[in-house]
Order: C-alpha cells, then structure tokens, then sequence
DNA sequence: ACGGATGTTGAACTTAGAGTACAAACTCCG
DNA sequence: CGGAGTTTGTACTCTAAGTTCAACATCCGT
C-alpha cells in the first residue's frame, strides 16, 4: 500500500458511513468511488482493494484510541484513577467516529484477518490496560490480581462492547455518563459494598 | 427458508469451521456444498444464499445459549449466585462450539443485519442478565442499580469478549476457571476491598 | 401397486461486480 | 524542457454467486 496524500484519505472518511450502513459486501468500489469522490482506477492505485480501504480507516481508528489511550495512561494520580481516565478516553473516541465502530463490529472478521490491525488494536487496549492494572496492584488503588491478562481482555470487553452499543443505537447518553457508570461496576463490582452476604 | 430436515442441519455444522477460520467472503457455496457433502442445488433449494446458512448456524447457537442460561435464572438460590451461574452457562456454550463463536464474531455485521438474529441475541443474552440484576437489587444479593439495562450490556461484554477469546486462541482454560475469574471482577470489582482508598 | 406431491441432485446457464490493463493526461521538480 | 511519478477514463477479464430445469428418488394416501 502506497503512502497516501491526506487529501485522499480524508475523501474516504465519507464512505465509512457507507460500509458501516450496508456491510462491505453490499458495498460495490464504484460506490465508495462515488461516495467518496475518488475515481475507481486511483483507489487501486493506492489500494489492493475493498479490505484494505476498510482496514485503512479502521487503523487510523485504532491509533486514535491508542493515543488517547496512552494520554490517560500517562497522567498524574493512582492506577485507579487512570484506569477511569482510559475508560472515558476510549469511550470518548467511539462515540466521536460511531460510523467506524459501526464499521469495525461489522466487518471485524475481514478486517482483523489483515495482521497489522491485530497489533493495533491490542496496543491500543489491551497493553496500557493491562499495564495499568499491574501498577494499581502495586500503589494499592487497585486490588492484586493473579491474571492481569485477562482482567485486561474482560476490562476490554466491557467497555468496548458498551462503546458499540453506543455507535450502534445512536447517541442516547453522555459518553461522561456511560463512562461513569462503567467505571462504578469496573471498580465496585455488583455485590452490595457490605461484605458477608453472598454464602 | 424451508423447514430443514435434522439430517441436513448436522451434516451443515462441518461447514461452520470453514466459515470460522476463513471468513464467509472466501468461503464458496461450492466448499461449503464439498465440505458438507450438500449438494449446491440441495443448498439453494433450503437457503437463499451463503449468509442465511450462517445465520442458520448462529440461531442455533444463540438458541443454545439461551436456553443453559434461562436454566441457569431459573435455579434456586439469590439472584447474585444465579449470576454466577449464568456466566459459567453462557462461557460453557461458547467453549463448547469454539467454531461458530469465530464465524459469529468474524461476521457479525452480515449475520445482525437479518433481524430474527438480534432478536435471539437479546433474548440470550441481554433480557435475562438485566431480569436478574432487578431481583438481585431485591433480594440483596446485588446492590441496586439505576439502570440495569446499561448494566446488562456492560455484563454482556464482559463475558462475550472473553468467552470469544477463548474461541478464538483455543481452548487455555478450562471454562469454570474462566467463569471464576469473570464472577469475580463482575461481583467484587477491581477496587481494593477495604473502602477510602481513592481520594 | 399406482400416482401425485414433495424432496434431491447434476449440469448448464446468466450475471454482478471485483480486480486488471493501459494509455492519455496532468503535475511537479530538476 | 523532459522525465518520474500520479491521476483517471475506459474497456476488459474472470470468479463465483445465484438461477433454471429436467431427471430421478422418496414418501404417503387411497
């Protein structure tokens, strides 16, 4: 894949919508073509096809919420502050580009078979996670765990999966919010706070 | 879509593994006819096209799912321990059809498009968490909760993306162990238990 | 057993659309 | 000016989806 001129990407955004709303397959390249402005014969100039139009502007998603991510990482205060801060920030990004993440869910199988996706989307959530929570172990604002790892993936889960539902159904709540209640369960758990009554 | 003879629908479950590991869009009806041993005439004469013996397949699966978990609400016990069990329901079922867990996440876009599938999906998943978290705030073995159904979601997420994990990177831990570790950040959180630790 | 309905299949076919080829034009820079 | 790289229109090929249909099988009621 060529390096491509910023005036052409920034072209292409428009037809993100496009793949989010019917899928890549119901998509034709004459469409994204026509949508985006860009003839046809120049897209597979730059582009071995469909996929990797798609991939394109999945991983400039990904590096976005990678930044972000990595901001809220770095800041000040304890692991367990960050780690609310990396919530709001990748929730925050979701709900700015919700055609991509439409996108992304759609056609994720397709687009995650191209390995440098893979790579960007575990550094942009998983790592820093995952990072965060061995360093909240350690100054104590979080509790200790024997598995960062997967902590890291349910974390993950959780609030991507909220973060779609969001692309997907519209704008219903403040990302604030959705963040705040994120972090509560995240944090907090579902268990009254007064200990002894589960058996 | 014809009523499908059992004989055929079992024959089909090979093809979910060719779908799985290579996508729906290299995937031909001819492999799947060769791989299955149904013919492609036989194929069309039941399904419309590749897609709906995809989402055949993802139907089951969801049926399947739905039908441990509403096992596991209807137990006995308080709604906190019944949560438990329906994490390890649904983590057990994902476990156990690795293959279609891939085709479904790999998919999706193309397999939620068709309406009967989200329908299953909610019906899986979401209604019951959400109808449990509502009798957990009463019997106080949950604390309450503002909004169960963002709850839901989040819960949903939680387990779906480590259980497609699972599917994905093969089979590393056994499923209770995984549902153990879920439980316990859903329920405890990640917070340190003793409380005043964050500012 | 007969015969109609319904299921099953092979084979030949149409068609959409992905991807290719390429030459003409255009732009930029030394 | 001239060459390298870029941009685009147009016309093309080719794969695989989906259709058609006729032949054959199976089952079921009478």
């Amino acid at each position: 894949m060529r390096a491509l001129p910023v005036q052409l990407a920034t072209k292409l955004y428009g037809a993100a919508e496009l793949m989010a709303d019917q899928g890549l397959d119901n998509t034709k390249i004459d469409d994204i073509a026509e949508a985006s402005g860009v003839p046809k014969a120049t897209l597979y100039y730059y582009f071995a096809g469909k996929e990797e139009i798609l991939a394109f502007l999945l991983k400039d998603l990904l590096t976005a919420i990678a930044g972000d991510v990595a901001v809220a990482v770095a800041a000040d205060g304890q692991a367990g502050e960050r780690l609310v801060g990396v919530v709001r920030a990748q929730l925050d990004v979701m709900v700015r580009h919700p055609a991509l993440c439409r996108a992304l869910v759609g056609d994720l199988g397709r687009a995650t078979r191209l390995p440098e996706l893979a790579a960007a989307l575990s550094a942009a959530f998983y790592e820093p996670v995952e990072e965060l929570l061995r360093e909240g172990a350690k100054d104590g604002s979080l509790r200790a765990t024997e598995d960062p790892m997967s902590e890291a993936v349910m974390i993950f889960g959780t609030v991507t999966v909220v973060g779609l539902m969001e692309a997907i159904f519209g704008p219903q709540n403040d990302p604030e919010n959705i963040a705040r209640g994120v972090s509560r369960l995240l944090l907090d758990g579902l268990a009254p706070r007064n200990p002894g009554n589960a058996s």
